[in-house]
DNA sequence: CTTGAGTCTAGGCTATACTCCATGGTTTAT
DNA sequence: ATAAACCATGGAGTATAGCCTAGACTCAAG
């Protein structure tokens, strides 16, 4: 097939391997632009991009079935902002909230350490008594 | 047997469900005080205690196996704070580290949804384009 | 034409922290 | 004595994001 890709270059030029794109097609994300009648995928460069799309959406901190849904809002909305907004503005406050409850266990770490080395001279820790 | 909890007794007593005290058992974390000829496991009180240091350590964002960590420096290490001190301090930098991991997310977000408002009117969005 | 490299599918395995289930034995209360 | 409630074990299932393997084909080069 003329200018296109098998698997194994897709995997070289695209940095991700053949085995998670293949997991990224049965998850949906992505599809073979098309089969040789052997069954041999084929892919033009623009999945390439995609998967890209893919790794980029990951590091933000978006999950494979959320990324399935910023790729159906290109396809099916067309590719209209709003959508793909909404989504972005979802997680960013999902972020905030993960950090915000990081926060509260660093500070209650601090507690537990500085009652930890309170007792530092002491035969018995007063975090590990409440072991019992 | 005599003070001694069945283990659905102890289970309401520290609000931690039957099957997950097995699973506790079965990684290491408890133990029962004895068991009946016929099998039945038989605690003490203090084992809920321990169970509210597992729930707690959890809470702080030790993993089950961290805990069992601690729960050995107790006992094999007469309790001494040094060594618990150390592991607390090492989570809060893996606290840190993930805070920070976050806070690199939540601006590479900000930027992205900037990106997305400014081609609110286009057809295409700045963000999906990516996608190819 | 043969060999080695690439590909196919289907399935199992990893880690974490449980939860749920079946099947069968035990205890307790009436 | 009998039924309800409790307990035991072992194994499967959940979610996430892949990795790895076997056994069988296929393709390209010499």
């Amino acid at each position: 097939m003329k200018n296109l890709l098998k698997i194994g270059e897709l995997s070289k030029e695209s940095g991700v391997s053949i085995d998670t794109i293949r997991f990224y097609e049965d998850k949906g994300l992505i599809n073979p632009t098309n089969r040789s009648e052997k069954g041999y995928r084929y892919y033009d460069s623009a999945t390439s991009s995609a998967l890209q799309f893919i790794v980029s959406s990951k590091e933000l901190g978006f999950t494979l079935s959320e990324i399935k849904d910023l790729i159906n809002i290109k396809i099916n909305k067309n590719g209209k902002c709003s959508f793909a907004l909404d989504k972005i503005k979802e997680k960013e406050r999902d972020i905030d909230k993960k950090i915000t409850e990081l926060k509260k266990i660093k500070s209650a770490l601090k507690k537990v350490s500085k009652k930890c080395e309170s007792s530092k001279g002491d035969s018995n820790c007063h975090f590990l008594e409440l072991l019992g």
